[in-house]
RNA sequence: GCGCCCGUAGCUCAACUGGAUAGAGCAUCCGCCUUCUAAGCGGACGGCUGCAGGUUCAAGUCCUGCCGGGCGCGCCA
């Protein structure tokens, strides 16, 4: 339960009442009112701008306004205080049972606290990673996998059903080039093709793709088919040779996806849709919208491409719909673009129900957002909405110096390197300590280091402090229940410390903050809250050190202890379920 | 040349889709361990939010124009 939004509904129930006894007009919109926490904990626990988003409408000055709602807002049960300040907020304070009851909500509701029905039960889609199956992933592709990954967990946690979706690009030119690699690969396990003769077509760029992960799919070639293909024509042994280098480079990607912790619910290859028509109904059907022309693009002005000219294109009429220019669907040999498929794709997506579509790109895919707007509005008359969200580049480091990659030396660093070093919850985690359009830095001396300048071990450290308490309590007050269901029904209200109290209302900010990361699709700001639970415990904590009626166990004063321990027992509770977003498990002891 | 993203403390970054006096960490300086994990905590210092206009009760946030950086720009995906 969001307390934030429940008293918005209580203030807009005030606002409601001053309409029907005519001190306000009807038909106001309250579209931009807010209940917020306030920047300043010295101006209360909430802050309303209601007088000021609704003064001038209903022709009043902001503050005559805010005086009148705050004496209403005063009558409020929980509210101890509702105070006009500055251009016209009013500011609220509210008794201290109200957040010992959101405590107790906490721990009742174990990791599961800040779940929100604010989804609605709506469907989302999103679609993340999508690597070509050209190769192994790397450390670029984790971030899009983990941001992705947890965006969906996220929107789950936030009352939507979401599908998580991997299109495979397995058509086109690119996976053709990788069968030709593959190929290559089996003539060298037939034993007839030396190493220095793959050198040379690789340097040669007769070969693109050369990465050693190709040897095991030539081995499996030249296993199955023996010589057959060795001395016969591309035509023959290009789609079957595709088709299993394909198919072993996705069996790969699964893997690591896999030991990151990543699945998906729908795989959909770019081929079928092709083989299924999907594409030539997809233009057909954009064809009778009148939405698809021949026509003659204009070269792209100050590039000055040298090879350019002017020639007819089978177009989409992407400017109809927020584009910058109409875009091709068909290459010159007849075949269909990426871009075609990508078309069919999308409106397969609004076929199949969903109207809340999101995608994960690499940067590099920026220009490529606007087209994919257009056909999602075109192909779902407008009722569908497409986020895309960008990531940017991920910088490998060791101890500040810059990891050298390089495909060719052999040092290029693979996601599976990455998990392997530091583990799939360090990964995760550091993936989302940015917002996604924001370059990362990826340390690996820093991600593993235990100190307060790396997040992952500052909020696990919070979580495993927690759980120390809460074991060491066990000794303490041998024979007493302390799970969290008995500790929630204990007298909580001795909590009256300033400083404990103020721990309570950041837990009790956890399902302000699911809704609103999940409203703006910004999963990263789990990872700030986190590290704000934890710095708040940690702060607790060492007052403890200073002022030990203000430790958490004080053997003497059972009452008190077990009051504390609900709050450490909160703290703990809304680390993991943070953690649970973030799919990365809970540390419950340092070693 | 056009489009998208970005520009915030010396450094790395937040800022709850327009709210009040822009916040953390690192670095620097000063404090806090016989007591639940000091692998931590508290304090000080640090700002014309790139520049100039505009919108309004209110702008880091929205609009316009510049400056600077990244990405992209007809049959690659």
């Amino acid at each position: 339960m969001n307390i934030f939004a429940v008293y918005k509904d209580l203030v807009l129930a005030q606002v409601a009442a001053l309409v029907s006894e005519g001190s306000l007009p009807d038909g106001l919109d309250t579209g931009r009112l807010t209940v917020e926490p306030p920047r300043d904990p010295s101006h209360g626990d909430m802050a309303t701008n209601a007088a000021m988003v609704l003064a001038k409408p209903a022709g009043l000055k902001p503050r005559d306004l805010a005086e009148r709602l705050a004496a209403r807002l005063a009558t409020i049960s929980g509210v101890t205080a509702a105070e006009v300040a500055g251009p016209g907020f009013i500011n609220l304070r509210l008794s201290a049972a109200i957040w010992i009851g959101c405590l107790r909500d906490c721990l009742r509701a174990g990791p599961g606290y800040g779940d929100s029905r604010m989804g609605n039960r709506r469907k989302v889609n999103v679609e993340f990673v999508s690597a070509n199956p050209t190769g192994p992933m790397h450390v670029g592709h984790a971030r899009g996998a983990v941001v992705g990954d947890v965006l969906a967990a996220l929107l789950e946690k936030a009352g939507f059903r979401v599908t998580r979706e991997y299109y495979i690009n397995d058509a086109g030119a690119q996976v053709d080039a990788l069968a030709r690699a593959a190929h290559a690969r089996y003539l060298q396990a037939l034993g007839r093709l030396s190493d220095d003769d793959l050198a040379g077509m690789l340097a040669r760029k007769d070969l693109e793709y050369g990465g050693d992960y190709l040897v095991p799919v030539g081995q499996a070639l030249a296993e199955r088919v023996e010589d057959q293909y060795a001395d016969a024509p591309e035509a023959q042994w290009l789609e079957p040779v595709r088709d299993l280098a394909v198919e072993m480079m996705l069996d790969r990607i699964r893997d690591d996806l896999d030991a990151l912790g990543v699945r998906f619910d729908v795989f959909t290859s770019e081929r079928g849709l092709v083989a299924a028509g999907r594409v030539d109904g997809t233009l057909a059907w954009l064809e009778e919208q009148g939405l698809i022309y021949t026509g003659v693009l204009e070269p792209p002005k100050g590039k000055a491409p040298e090879d350019w000219e002017p020639r007819p294109q089978t177009l989409f009429r992407a400017t109809d719909y927020g584009d910058d220019v109409d875009r091709p669907v068909r290459k010159s040999d007849g075949s269909w673009t990426y871009f075609a498929g990508d078309m069919a794709y999308h409106r397969d997506k609004v076929e199949r129900g969903f109207e809340e579509l999101i995608n994960v790109f690499g940067a590099d895919h920026g220009g490529y957002v606007k087209r994919l707007q257009a056909v999602v509005k075109a192909v779902s008359d407008g009722r569908a909405t497409l986020d895309v969200k960008l990531c940017q580049l991920v910088k490998l480091l060791d101890r500040g110096e810059p990891v050298k990659m390089s495909k060719r030396a052999g040092t290029f660093v693979t996601l599976r390197d990455v998990v392997d070093r530091v583990g799939k919850d360090v990964v995760r985690f550091i993936m989302l300590t940015r917002k996604n359009d924001a370059s990362l830095d990826f340390d690996f001396a820093k991600v593993t280091e235990q100190s307060r300048d790396n997040p992952v071990w500052y909020v696990q450290y919070a979580h495993a402090r927690a759980c120390s308490v809460l074991r060491h309590a066990g000794e303490v007050f041998p024979g007493r229940d302390l799970s969290p269901a008995a500790l929630a029904d204990g007298p909580l209200e001795v909590l009256d410390a300033p400083e404990d109290l103020e721990v309570v209302r950041v837990l009790a900010g956890w399902p302000r903050l699911v809704e609103s990361a999940a409203e703006a699709h910004e999963p990263h700001r789990v990872a700030y809250y986190m590290a704000e639970v934890a710095g708040a415990f940690h702060g607790l904590w060492t007052k403890g050190k200073d002022d030990t009626e203000l430790r958490f166990l004080i053997p003497e004063d059972e009452t008190r202890s077990l009051a504390r321990l609900a709050l450490v027992q909160g703290v703990a509770t809304v680390i993991a379920s943070g953690l649970q977003v973030f799919g990365v498990q809970p540390v419950e002891e340092l070693r």
